[in-house]
DNA sequence: TGTACATCAGTGAACGCGCGTTCACTGATGTAC
DNA sequence: TGTACATCAGTGAACGCGCGTTCACTGATGTAC
């Protein structure tokens, strides 16, 4: 969204829009998403229910901007932490983009639900989000193309293999993020990883770690190495 | 709850109370959990609003309620699958119990929202409830208990056995359903197999793999064959 | 620089909705003598 | 077996709430000549 850009009307109607969506995110991070009342919002921002729709032309635009945006902060943090250090041993950067994740997800945990928990019956998915999501996953591919899929999951491989044979988009997507790796190799291993990062991240967002003896890091780091193993990733 | 003992007036008021259930399910399984309204569940039922009151004290406890009855459904479908196979080797019993998990959530989409998906603001766990969330991993821990943990997981199986000296419940749980076992052990693969089961599960039922060219139990057999592997679990 | 006009952010009233919950009641069912 | 009484399931009206959304409006801001 172009802030600060266009004439003063423009720029005031995105200055806007962002305290509203701001808004709603804060109320989402107290109550919970599926918490967003635009009500609420516009008694927060000091206007009136109806002003709103001046900017948002319902319930469900807004909340489907915000899905948006959220798969767009989740693929920066993960890309950030994937440029910070771009020429080390891919084992030791699974662990930190998985942590990444992790950490960011604990820090938006409203957001976390936006997009990986909350049942959305309404808001459904359009097609650009779908391509965000790959954002998230994407900086994976390159990492996990340094190892190889084992035995036990070759049947897993080929239904991958076949996915891409069938999807151009899909195809594109893995190339795109590692030209160099093989593809079917690259996207078996973010599968599995993406699962068990959600199982992770998710069960712990929810606090049902609460009370548990065991820290999720050292949970996710064990997870995250046992795929490292599996895929026999250089650590060097 | 017992139906069919007491008085007249108690079982009716039994066969009520399953019938608002029932129906509170029911339409749970269309508008997904969290689409709870009373008004709605009396009117199915044909009686006016306020007849519910008489059963329940409030929506809150029907839910807790719900809740409770879900766990105890959940560990029913993996007892009975523990159940029906005794003495086979515990490879072939883990990929059992966990995809008797898998279709019992699949079956009941609401049910598993329920315990495992919803964001429960209102409904907290009731000590019960957490005792009966036992009895979904209880049955792991015999199985897992044939194996041993893997160097990677030192850290890991180190933080779960100081739970285990802390809390006396965690450790009668464990000896309860795994006496011959090394608690530590089976906990820690009890603790990993939660994590990979929920990540898969979650996801595919909130339908997040539509579209993709995998399928969910051949993703379920490589992660759990994984940790079978990972704890050189004997296949005979 | 000054004036006429167009744009458009925000208001306030209203619509219709469904929600959980309370309360005094009626009338059927079950119980005790 | 018959009658008096107690229990209690279910009703209907009402309370107060907040929700998303529409609509005709007013008044400030920006634009064109």
């Amino acid at each position: 969204m172009p802030v600060g850009n266009g004439t003063p009307r423009q720029r005031y109607r995105d200055q806007v829009r962002a305290e509203i969506k701001e808004a709603a995110l804060a109320q989402m991070y107290i109550g919970g998403a599926g918490a967003l009342s635009l009500n609420a919002v516009a008694k927060e921002l000091g206007v009136t229910g109806p002003a709103i729709y001046k900017y948002f032309r319902s319930r469900d635009d807004l909340l489907t901007e915000l899905v948006f945006d959220s798969y767009g902060e989740a693929a920066a943090a993960v890309r950030a932490e994937a440029e910070r250090t771009p020429h080390r041993p891919p084992r030791e950067r699974l662990h930190a983009l998985a942590e990444a994740y992790r950490q960011w997800a604990i820090a938006a945990p409203h957001l976390f639900q936006l997009l990986a928990i909350m049942p959305s019956p309404t808001v459904d998915s359009p097609p650009e989000t779908i391509e965000r999501a790959k954002g998230v996953l994407g900086p994976f591919l390159p990492v996990l193309g340094h190892g190889r899929t084992w035995p036990a999951a070759a049947e897993l491989r080929e239904q991958v293999q076949g996915w891409i044979d069938r999807r151009d988009a899909v195809a594109d997507w893995v190339r795109t993020y590692a030209p160099e790796a093989d593809s079917a190799t690259a996207l078996t291993g973010a599968l599995i990883v993406w699962v068990r990062l959600h199982g992770i991240v998710s069960l712990e967002i929810q606090g049902k770690f609460t009370g548990m003896g065991h820290q999720p890091a050292t949970l996710l780091t064990v997870e995250m190495e046992s795929i490292a193993d599996s895929m026999a990733l250089p650590a060097t």
